[in-house]
RNA sequence: GGAGGGGUAGCGAAGUUGGCCAAACGCGGCAGACUGUAAAUCUGCUCCCUCUGGGUUCGGCGGUUCGAAUCCGUCCCCCUCCA
C-alpha cells in the first residue's frame, strides 16, 4: 500500500471512529482500520455485507442499530450488499426447538423482503443498495458442490458454535443440515467478496465463518463489525415484538415519544449511539453534561425521544409529541387526540358495562377490580363507587389508568332531545 | 421395542394420607402512592358473574364418593434412560 498523505491518514480515522461507535466487537480491529486505509488510499469502496432473515418482517428499532451503522458506511461512500437468506428460509432452521421453523414459500419471501424495504428505507438509502437473493447461487449448486463446500470446514471447528456446544451438553438433537446454516452464510461472503460483515453478537460464529470460507477459496477475509444487541423498555430482555418492549418504527409520533422516555436511565446512552442519527461527539457531550450532574436524565430521555421521532416522522411531529408528552404525562391534563368511541347504547348505563362496552377493560370483574383501586375517572372525577350509573353525554371522557382515554360520542340517531 | 417421570391459573412452582383449595409461593402484568410514563420502595388487584353471595376451573372424557387437583378407568401430549 501506498503511503497515507496526512490527510488521508485523517479520514480514515475519521471513518474508523464513526464505524467503531457502538460496536460490542471488531474482528479484527487492524484489519477494518487497514481496510478503510486502502479504500481511501486507492478510492475503492469498501463492500459492506449484511444478511437478513426473511421470516421476520416486522422492523422495530431493535433492528435499526445494524442499519445506522449501514447508513454510515453509505455516507462514505461505500458499497452496501443486502442479502435476502431466502434459500435459508425456504428451508427452515430448527434451531435446536421442538417445534420446526415453518418454511417460507416465494411468495412470503417477496412479500417479506417487500416490507423490509419500505421500512428501512427509512434508515438507508435504499437506492444505494445492492441487493442480492442467495438462492441465486446456492440453487444451482450439485451435491457434489455442497460435498467439496463441506470439505473445508471440519467438524470441530462447526461445534464451536455456542449453541451447537450448548445442545450436545444437555443431549438435544442437532440435525445435519444445521451445520450448513453457517457454511451458506460464510459461502455468501465468497461469493460478493465482502469486506465487511455487519451483523449483531448473535452473528458472531456465522460471520466468523465467512473469513474461514474465504481464506479458504483465497480470498481476502472480510472484518466483522459486531453490533450490541438492544435490549427492550424493560431494559433486560432483547427488543422483541413478541416481548412487547419494542418501538415499532411505524408507531404514531406520541407512542414513539412515549415509549421512549419509558426506557430505564442505563439504557439511555446505548439508545441515543444505536438508535440515532447522532454524531460520536454529540452522544459524548451528553454523557458528559449527564456525568457531571449538569443535565438531568429525564430531559435527555426527552431528547432521545425527539430525536427518534424525528427520524422516523418530522422536525414538527417531534416538536408535536414533546408538547403532548409534557402536557398530558407531566401536566396531567387529557390529550386532545383521545380516540372516539360511537355510542349507540342506552344514554344512562352502570361504569361497568360502560368500561366493558368501551372495550377499555376485558371483563366486569376487571373493571369493578380497576374502580377499586381508583383506577377509572369519568370527565376527570375518579369513580369510586362500582354500581355507579353513568349519564352519557356528548365528549364525554373516559379514562382508565394513565394512559387509557375514550371520548364518547353520541350517535345522532339516538339523540333526542 | 423396553423402563420410568410428568401434564396445576400468563410463566415457574407447591398441593396428590379425598373436604380447611379459586388453589401457597415466586416472576410477570395492572392500578394506586412517591416521581421524571426511569430506577428503587410501599399498597392493592391479577378465572367469570346479577359480588358481604354465586358459578365454572387443576391435559381430555367417563367413574367412585355426601364431597376429587387429590382415588379408579380410559384417551391425548411431553420428557428422561435403555435398545
Amino acid at each position: 500500500m501506498e503511503q497515507l498523505t496526512e490527510e488521508q491518514v485523517r479520514e480514515v480515522k475519521r471513518q474508523v471512529d464513526i464505524y467503531t461507535q457502538g460496536a460490542q466487537e471488531i474482528i479484527p480491529a487492524e484489519e477494518l482500520a487497514n481496510k478503510v486505509a486502502k479504500s481511501v488510499s486507492e478510492k475503492i469502496p469498501l463492500k459492506i455485507k449484511l444478511g437478513l432473515d426473511p421470516s421476520a418482517p416486522d422492523v422495530h428499532i431493535g433492528h435499526t442499530v445494524v442499519l445506522h451503522k449501514i447508513r454510515q458506511f453509505q455516507e462514505n461512500g461505500h458499497t452496501i450488499q443486502l442479502i435476502i437468506g431466502d434459500f435459508t428460509g425456504k428451508i427452515g432452521d430448527p434451531t435446536g426447538k421442538s417445534i420446526a421453523r415453518k418454511q417460507l414459500t416465494d411468495d412470503e419471501v417477496k412479500q417479506n423482503a417487500k416490507t423490509y424495504f419500505e421500512q428501512f428505507g427509512k434508515v438507508i438509502d435504499m437506492e444505494k443498495v445492492e441487493l442480492h437473493f442467495n438462492s441465486k447461487w446456492l440453487n444451482p449448486l450439485h451435491f457434489e458442490d455442497v460435498i467439496n463446500l463441506a470439505g473445508k470446514v471440519t467438524v470441530a471447528r462447526l461445534l464451536e458454535r455456542d449453541d451447537f456446544e450448548e445442545r450436545i451438553a444437555f443431549g438435544k438433537p442437532i440435525s445435519l443440515h444445521e451445520f450448513f446454516y453457517p457454511v451458506m452464510q460464510g459461502y455468501d461472503s465468497v461469493i460478493l467478496n465482502s469486506d465487511i460483515e455487519l451483523g449483531g453478537t448473535d452473528q458472531h460464529f456465522n460471520i466468523l465463518m465467512g473469513r474461514h470460507f474465504q481464506e479458504r477459496y483465497e480470498k481476502e477475509r472480510q472484518a466483522a463489525i459486531l453490533m450490541p444487541l438492544l435490549e427492550g423498555l424493560d431494559g433486560i430482555e432483547k427488543m422483541s415484538k413478541s416481548k412487547k418492549n419494542y418501538i415499532g418504527i411505524d408507531e404514531s409520533p406520541n407512542e414513539m415519544y412515549g415509549k421512549a422516555m419509558s426506557i430505564p436511565d442505563e439504557l439511555l446512552i446505548k439508545y441515543l449511539e444505536l438508535v440515532t442519527d447522532l454524531s460520536p461527539d454529540q452522544v459524548k457531550m451528553i454523557k458528559h453534561e449527564l456525568d457531571a450532574g449538569e443535565l438531568h436524565p429525564r430531559d435527555a430521555k426527552m431528547f432521545l425521544g425527539k430525536t427518534i421521532v424525528r427520524m422516523y416522522h418530522s422536525e414538527k411531529a417531534a416538536e408535536q409529541a414533546e408538547q403532548h408528552f409534557i402536557s398530558v404525562f407531566q401536566k396531567g391534563r387529557v390529550p386532545n387526540d383521545i380516540p372516539a368511541f360511537e355510542w349507540d347504547g342506552d344514554k344512562e348505563v352502570s361504569i361497568l358495562d360502560l368500561l366493558v362496552d368501551l372495550n377499555l377493560l376485558k371483563s366486569k370483574s376487571e373493571a369493578r377490580r380497576m374502580i377499586e383501586n381508583r383506577g377509572v375517572k369519568v370527565d376527570g372525577k375518579r369513580i369510586e363507587d362500582t354500581k355507579r350509573n353513568i349519564v352519557l353525554t356528548n365528549d364525554l371522557i373516559v379514562q382508565v389508568g394513565k394512559r387509557k382515554f375514550v371520548k364518547i360520542k353520541m350517535n345522532v340517531s339516538n339523540t333526542f332531545e
